[in-house]
DNA sequence: GATATTTTTCTTGTTATGAGAATAATTGAT
DNA sequence: ATCAATTATTCTCATAACAAGAAAAATATC
């Protein structure tokens, strides 16, 4: 371990803490990273030097002595982007270094691999020029609904119909800018962690369910990723013994329980009538549809059960269901409620609260975001932080 | 993060490797860890000063140049003692800094709580003399049946009926030397990393039978103890809808289809003579008693589809079976195998190995020696290490 | 305006790492 | 036997970072 990664370290925890908690003081930073007071003041003279943190007088205290400077993220510091890149479509966000969104758009897109990072190239520099800020595009997140190495190749996108490819590479040689990919459920615990409702929750579980289901284990204060790369793909919990076969090709996996394809395939089995999206599921849902309704309700107990599972290996202080799910909530959560009565360690379910979160819904394309501000100003690689 | 923080984490990267690779050269630990040379010689010269490590030449190599030095933890450095506290057993382990086992013994144990730290005092006085060295004892590590706080209280030991006891403080009261107090299943977990079959697995998943069922998580190098230190409960994985009623309160936990308790109920509800012990279990089993040879295999299906929720879950490199388990491997295995090829998701579980420990039968007790070695030269509290 | 109080910065000291030169200890060739 | 080549370890010195305490800055109250 070297001298400079320390210096790294705690200039990225009190970035992250003046993100999260915009207008702290240097004194309350070290309050609550118990970083010695020199090493902040010489950190935040640094971020000031660089253009990336601002202080600002504060509003007045009514208290004696010299009033504390709120520090903030300068929304001029550079900018970052997020892309999510979907079966059907393209999301771009660019965002300041403190992630808040400035503009986002989404395109379509017909899923072929070939020519689309010139596509994402081109949108990159459209939403740059949209949001209205100039500056440095300070880095490129993009998000995968596939599995990913470390050395950023894409080994398979099933919805996709990729496989094997070196996005990172790919995408780097057609932008002007660092680039940072990975899975896509990995990219929303983040974004739940950095903007979410998981904001500075050091270890929780992330689900979500869309084309696929997918998940990550945040813990310790990030995403676990494994030996190999693969841990977290929640999808393939086992649910129920000889059940539904999955795309894996296993059977009894989460997946075709929860998952968008996987609902619609049982309501079309039952109606006759197959939804052709989710909104669609959730207005039929919404009409009282007593099947659509009954259907959601076993997802919420397969769900449930498959939570139950998670809680006692992990007792999480917080499991955070996104995607598709979190629209759903008034559907599933009674039968999720009920099977963790049922089901889960007791003592252990009493700690651990179980949150829809409707981050996605609400501003989507942000695990990008997520990736890209973690990939600029995390421990890793291209230092943008002192 | 601290600078000495740095200094403790290199020294303790050394430490762990000439542990592990005992007669290695500086230029090899070098190649191993990547801290620089000046660094190396640095640490190295600070342990053999204080007497922790041993200097010796190694055999010839016919090589030119200056020979290297082997590097050894000495023999004199130090002793720890591993106490492994049971339902009716106190296990004592002496061993050097190193981890061999130098001597050890078992006593019988009533589980009264009153005046046990005496009794352990004791027999960690005895179990020192006995080992023939002299030295320092730099700490004590005591492994128990149930869950532990950060802060050292036993929250609660079901098979000793223990609740609420600050253990720690009770042990460090009676003894001399610095106590290290964890859950059995932990200890377990880290003396695998240690001396066994896991040694130098920086990711694999634990899990171990007996009185109950216990493992942990073993994640990035180190035990996973979660937000309240609670996780790793790998007893309680659900694996049977409304199956067996489980200690803990809820039903279809893993632990009643496989603890010595739950097989010897279900052997003696079939056959109206309920074993005495895993051993009575093991020897009907070697007598080729069918039904016992059937509720193993039912045990080792149960077992497999809990392994393949793991496996799905985090794509571990290694899943290590311990306890009585080991024991039984002929009658689990062909189950388990089973169960992982039907249940896991293929392209995981081509990378995980299942592997049957022997390690807690060969030579017992090693919990906590693991215990101490970590908490003596680990990267918290009482200093051994520079 | 003086004093107390609170926040931030500066000064100085200590400890680590890290690059490269120097030293040590051996083999093989002359 | 001596010297060159080679390899392993230690030493020297420069640089970076943290840490404790003094100093400075900025405000409220009396």
């Amino acid at each position: 371990m070297s001298k400079s990664y320390i210096r790294h370290f705690n200039a990225n925890a009190i970035f992250h803490r003046i993100r999260i908690e915009p207008n702290v003081s240097q004194r309350d930073i070290v309050a609550r990273t118990g970083i010695d007071k020199s090493v902040v003041s010489s950190i935040i003279n640094q971020f000031s030097e660089l253009g990336l943190v601002e202080r600002s007088p504060v509003a007045t205290s009514n208290k004696p002595g010299r009033p504390m400077e709120g520090l903030t993220i300068s929304p001029e510091s550079g900018l970052i982007v997020g892309v999510q890149i979907e079966a059907d479509t393209i999301g771009y966000v660019a965002a300041a270094l403190d992630g808040i969104p400035l503009s986002s758009r989404a395109q379509a897109f017909n899923g072929k691999l070939d020519g689309v990072a010139d596509l994402v190239a081109r949108g990159v520099r459209e939403i740059v020029s949209e949001c209205g800020r100039t500056g440095d595009t300070l880095g490129v997140g993009i998000s995968l609904p596939g599995l990913l190495t470390d050395e950023g190749v894409l080994l398979h996108a099933p919805v996709l119909g990729w496989r094997g490819v070196p996005v990172v590479d790919m995408f780097s040689a057609a932008l002007d800018a660092p680039v940072f990919a990975g899975n896509d459920g990995k990219a929303a615990a983040m974004a739940e962690y950095m903007f979410g409702e998981c904001i500075d929750t050091k270890d929780f579980i992330y689900l979500f369910s869309g084309s696929g289901v997918g998940g990550a284990l945040f813990l310790d204060g990030d995403i676990y990723r494994g030996a190999s790369g693969l841990a977290g793909e929640l999808g393939h919990i086992k649910v129920v013994p000889q059940g539904r076969y999955c795309s894996c090709g296993a059977s009894g996996c989460l997946s075709p329980y929860l998952s968008e394809p996987g609902l619609a395939e049982e309501i079309g089995r039952l109606t006759g009538n197959r939804p052709s999206s989710f909104k669609d599921i959730m207005q039929r849902a919404g009409a009282n549809d007593e099947v659509v309704v009954g259907v959601l309700d076993n997802a919420g107990a397969v769900l449930g059960s498959a939570i139950s599972s998670l809680v006692n290996i992990f007792n999480p202080p917080l499991v955070c269901l996104g995607g598709d799910m979190a629209s759903a909530e008034p559907y599933l959560r009674p039968a999720v409620e009920r099977a963790l009565q049922r089901l889960a360690h007791p003592s252990m379910s009493v700690q651990t609260k179980v949150i829809f979160s409707q981050l996605s819904t609400v501003s989507p394309f942000l695990g990008g975001v997520a990736l890209a501000l973690d990939g600029v100003t995390g421990l890793d690689s291209p230092h943008v932080l002192p």
